[in-house]
DNA sequence: ATACTTTCTTCATCACCCGAACGAAGCCAG
DNA sequence: CTGGCTTCGTTCGGGTGATGAAGAAAGTAT
C-alpha cells in the first residue's frame, strides 16, 4: 500500500511546490491580481509578490493591465504567457503520421500530417516524424530551447515501466525500437509516450467536454476501439498499461469470430471496418465499393437509411459495453472521439438508449454521455498536454531561456 | 482538469510533511535507523535526528535497540508504537453489526457481533453499533482520546460529498439518517464512512493480498456482489461513488429476470440465495432445507457433487465480469472476498479458465487472481484501515495525548 | 593500540515564509 | 478637490526549519 507523499521538501522544494501551486493558479485562472492569489492560496501578500516576481523574470507569466478596483487601489492583474514555450504533438495513427505545434494552451500553430505505414515499418516512421517536426519546427522558427518537449501518441498499450516500448502482441515489428529514447536523442528535449485513447481523453480533459473535471472516460471508435480514463486528473494506465482495452469486450455471444479467439467483440461489430462492410451490404447493388467512414457519416446525416442503420446498431453494441463501463468507473463524463462520432444525436440517442436499457439507474443519472468537439487534431493535442501537464506541475520543467532580466 | 499540488507550504507544513513522510516509513519498515532514514529520504541526519526525536516525544515511535553495523558505529533503531493509539472499525452488514477494536498495526483486540436489521431500522442499528462500540473500549479500558477514530463499512454506495448519507435506492429507511455526523456526535471522534466493498479491498491492500501494491480489485461475493478498487493506494469511488457495482453485470441475456429490470445480472445468477437456491435443488430429494453458504462450502471440500457443480457455475459466471474488469482496468491483483471464496482453489479454477477465455492474454498475463485469507473481519478491519490511512498521511491527525516529555 | 567507518548530535548559516508597517492608488463623501 | 477609508503591493526584520561542517560516540579491521 502507498501511504503519505512521497517526497521530502526543503527550503527550496516549499519554493519550487508554492512556486508551481502559483504558475497553476495563473494559468487556470488566465488573469489574476496577486492579492487574490493571496487570498485563494492563503499565502502571505509578501510570498506571492516574490514568486509572481521571479515567475516574471523567467517569462512565464505578465502584468496585463489593471482591474476593477473593489473599494481601493485597483489590482495589477498578471496573465499567464500562453506563447512563452512551444510544445510538440505527434500522433502515430494506424496508417497516417501527424505532427503539431502547440502553445502553452493546446493552440495548434503548425501542422504537418504524412501517410504512413506506420504498423509494419517503425524505421521510416521514426524518420518520418523526425521530418515532420522539424519542418513544423522550421515554419514557426522555434528555437529548441523555447521548446518544452514532445508528446507522442502510439497506437498500443504502453507499460508504465518501459513507455517507449511498444506492445509486441500490437505491433510486433517495433519490437527493437524504443520510441521515447530514439526521439529524445533525435531532438534532444524530453520526450513523453502514452497510448492514443488514453491521450484523447486528456484532450478532452484539459480542452474538451471534461473541462474542470477530474474524472471521465473516452472511447475512440475507429479501425480499432480504444478507451482511456483520466482519474483524478491524470491518465489511468492500469498495472500493465493496457487499462481500457475495450475493444475485445465480448457482447454478443453469437457473433463472428475475432482474431482474438472470442465471438462478439466490439471492434468486430463496430470497427471501422465490419461498420462500412455493413453499410455496403445494406446498400445492396447500389454501389460495390464499401464506403469510407466520413461517406457514413455524410449519409446518416442526409438522411439515408442504411447509414442510419449502421449508426443505430453501432450505438446499440457500444451500450452495452459503455454500460458495464458506467457500472464498473462510475466516471463524471463519456466522451465519444474518432471519425464517426461526429454525427453527435444520430450516434448518443440509440446509444444512450442501449445503456439506459443495462445501466444502474444511479450510475446513469450522474454520468454525461457526449461526442467530443475537438476534431481531428484531439489526439496530437492531447500528447502536447501531456507534457504541458507535467511541466504545470513542476515548474523546473521549464527550461531557463532568459537568463538575467533582458526585458 | 486538476493541475498541480492543491496545497501551499510554509515552514509549519514543510514540517509537517517531512514529519509524516518518516512517520511513515518508520511504520512501513517496523525498524529502521535514523542513518537509513536520511539515506532513503535524503533528508539530512540532522533534521532526521530533529524529526524523530519530535516523534518520540509524541509515543508513535520508540528506540528498539541496535541495529548490525555497517563497518562502525552500530545504528539506533526506531520502531513504531503499534499500540500507542486503537482505532475502531464497524461493519455494516445486511443482517449484523459487527465492532472491533484494532492496534495501528490491523490486529484485533477485542470483537464484538450482534444479528441486527439493518436495512429496515436506522435507530436500533446506530444504537446497537453504539453499544457494541463502548463494549469494545470498556474491554480494554482504552481512554477516548487515545483513539484515532472510527471506520464505518455501510452496504450502500457513499457519495464523495455525502459521505454520511447512503443511497436512497439501496436502503430507503436510512432516507433520514446521516451515518457519519450520528455517530460523531455520539462519540465524539472523527467518523470516516465507505462502502463495504472499498474497504475490503483497502484491508486485502494493507493486510492481505495486496500488500506492497497499489493497485487492486476486490470482489465480495455475498447476498450482494460488491467490488472495490484501489487505485495509486486510494480507494477509488467514482464521480458519484457508485463505483464498482458489479452485481448488475448482466452476464448472461437469457438469464432470469432481476430487480433491476435486466435479465441475468451477476446477483440473480451467483448471488447467495441463487446459489443455494441452486443446491437444494441438485440435491433433489435428498433436503428440503437449502443450505447455509457455509454448509456449501463445507459440501464443496467433502466433494460434492451438487456444491462442486454450483461452485464451478459460480466461477462460470463471475469469469465473465471479470474479465470485462481486466480488459477495462487492467489492475495488478482481483482478491475474491466473502464466505463462499473461502473454498479457494475450487473456485479460482473454474473462474481463471473462465476468464483466460475472455480476456486479452495481455491484461491476464499481469494479474493475479486470489482468495481472501483474511476471514470474516476483513470488511471491519477495512473500516479501521480508513483511519489508520488517513492518520499516517497527515501526522497531525493523531491526538495530542503526552503532553510535555512524561517517560 | 591505532586508523578508519559509521552513527548521531551540536551549532552556525541560509533560504523562505510571515507579519507589520508603509507608500501607492483608488473610492467616497462633503 | 480635499480628507478619510479601503485595497494593493512592497519593504523589512523576525522566526522556523533544513543544511552542512565539525565533533563526539561507538563500532570494525589490522
Amino acid at each position: 500500500m502507498r501511504v503519505g507523499t512521497a517526497e521530502t521538501v526543503d527550503a527550496a522544494g516549499m519554493r519550487a511546490q508554492n512556486s508551481s501551486l502559483l504558475l497553476n493558479m495563473i494559468w487556470r485562472e488566465r488573469q489574476i491580481s496577486r492579492a487574490e492569489i493571496a487570498r485563494r492560496t492563503e499565502l502571505s501578500p509578501s510570498t506571492v509578490s516574490a514568486i509572481v516576481a521571479d515567475l516574471e523574470h523567467s517569462g512565464l507569466v505578465r502584468n496585463i493591465g489593471a482591474g476593477v478596483s473593489r473599494g481601493g487601489r485597483r489590482p495589477t492583474l498578471i496573465g499567464f504567457c500562453d506563447d512563452a514555450y512551444s510544445i510538440v504533438g505527434v500522433e502515430l495513427g494506424a496508417t497516417h503520421v501527424t505532427a503539431i505545434l502547440t502553445d502553452l494552451r493546446g493552440r495548434v500553430r503548425v501542422h504537418r500530417h504524412a501517410p504512413q505505414a506506420v504498423r509494419d515499418d517503425p524505421k521510416s516512421t521514426l524518420q518520418k516524424v523526425k521530418e515532420l517536426v522539424q519542418e513544423c519546427l522550421e515554419a514557426e522558427r522555434v528555437p529548441k530551447r523555447s521548446v518544452l518537449g514532445m508528446g507522442v501518441a502510439v497506437p498500443s498499450p504502453v507499460h508504465p515501466s518501459a513507455p517507449g516500448k511498444l506492445s509486441p502482441l500490437i505491433v510486433p515489428a517495433w519490437r527493437d525500437y524504443d520510441v521515447q529514447e530514439w526521439l529524445k536523442s533525435a531532438f534532444g528535449m524530453p520526450v513523453l509516450v502514452d497510448n492514443d485513447a488514453n491521450l484523447g481523453a486528456l484532450s478532452e480533459c484539459y480542452w474538451g467536454a471534461g473541462v474542470g473535471g477530474e474524472d471521465l472516460a473516452y472511447i475512440k471508435l475507429a479501425t480499432g476501439i480504444g478507451c482511456g480514463f483520466i482519474i483524478h486528473g491524470d491518465v489511468y494506465r492500469g498495472s500493465g498499461g493496457t487499462a481500457g482495452e475495450i475493444g475485445h469486450i465480448a457482447v454478443d455471444s453469437s457473433g463472428p469470430q475475432c482474431v482474438c479467439g472470442l465471438r462478439g467483440c466490439l471492434v468486430t461489430l463496430i470497427g471501422s471496418v465490419p461498420l462500412v462492410e455493413r453499410a455496403r451490404e445494406l446498400m445492396g447493388t447500389k454501389g460495390r465499393r464499401a464506403p469510407t467512414v466520413r461517406e457514413l457519416v455524410e449519409g446518416a446525416r442526409a438522411g439515408e437509411q442504411a447509414a442510419r442503420q449502421v449508426i443505430d446498431s453501432l450505438g446499440h453494441y457500444l451500450g452495452i459495453a459503455v454500460a458495464g463501463l458506467l457500472n464498473l468507473l462510475n466516471p463524471a463524463i463519456v466522451v465519444l472521439g474518432g471519425e464517426i462520432s461526429s454525427v453527435g444525436d444520430l450516434l448518443l440517442d440509440p446509444l444512450r438508449t442501449s445503456v439506459r436499457k443495462r445501466a444502474l439507474s444511479t450510475s446513469m443519472a450522474e454520468t454525461r454521455i457526449v461526442t467530443s468537439a475537438l476534431g481531428d487534431k484531439a489526439i496530437a493535442v492531447g500528447a502536447a498536454t501531456l507534457v504541458l501537464q507535467a511541466a504545470l506541475r513542476n515548474r523546473s520543467l521549464f527550461p531557463l531561456q532568459h537568463v538575467g532580466r533582458t526585458a
